[in-house]
DNA sequence: ACCCAGGGTCATA
DNA sequence: TATGACCATGGG
């Protein structure tokens, strides 16, 4: 009903590594603007990135906040990316590994990381976020605030055998419908049903 | 003027 | 382990 949302909206695949720094606490349309920046500069691969001094990289991304910070998450992750060996030696490390060197990033906490395990590695893991705790605490699927590690797993063991594909839609409509300035287009008042409603769709 | 947005780190107790 | 301060912009 309300799928596929597309997630994750990037041109390629490392622009999801930055796009997933840019947007901590952060909304998109603000990322949107300086993805835009740092694609004037020709700053979206790693090497073009730790190429860049640090305050211009940060005036590239001004408009997603806090980019004296952000700045310098970026080029931990590009530093760490390249140290790594790219997405060909990254590929081969199972889930576990993978998820922890990115945690190893200053700047990559647990949300981070595992946007990019689902978004750019394909890997099924479930994203928790605000947008989680606030639903699920909503429709009472969790009693109390357990750890983030606790609610994860719990869900990966509730959906067994799910791929990468669930996870990455599962989150995308948490957040799409968790966001209060993103409301459901109003029904026209003659439907009751959003399926059949012309005005809704 | 205020609240919110696809968090994380660091210092403190 | 658990708070709190801090980072900072743009739209509703």
């Amino acid at each position: 009903m309300h799928g596929p949302a597309g997630w994750w909206p990037a041109e390629t695949r490392f622009e999801i590594l930055i796009g997933a720094v840019l947007t901590q606490n952060t909304a998109w349309s603000n990322v949107e603007k300086a993805l835009a920046g740092l694609r004037e500069c020709g700053w979206l691969a790693p090497e073009t990135i730790l190429d860049a001094p640090e305050a211009e990289l940060a005036a590239a991304i001004r408009p997603s906040g806090y980019f004296n910070i952000k700045a310098r998450r970026l080029r931990n992750l590009c530093r760490w990316f390249l140290e790594a060996g790219g997405f060909p030696a990254l590929e081969r490390l199972d889930t576990g590994s993978l998820r922890e060197a990115l945690l190893s990033v200053n700047g990559v906490g647990r949300e981070t990381a595992d946007d990019i395990l689902v978004y750019a590695f394909e890997r099924p893991v479930f994203v928790v976020d605000a947008y989680t705790w606030r639903i699920f605490e909503r429709l009472g699927l969790i009693a109390e605030r357990a750890g983030y590690e606790a609610l994860r797993a719990g869900v990966e063991a509730a959906a067994p055998g799910a791929d990468a594909d669930f996870f990455n839609e599962l989150h995308a409509l948490l957040v799409i419908h968790g966001n209060r300035l993103c409301r459901p287009k109003p029904l026209c008042g003659a439907c009751t049903l959003r399926d059949t409603c012309p005005a809704a769709s």
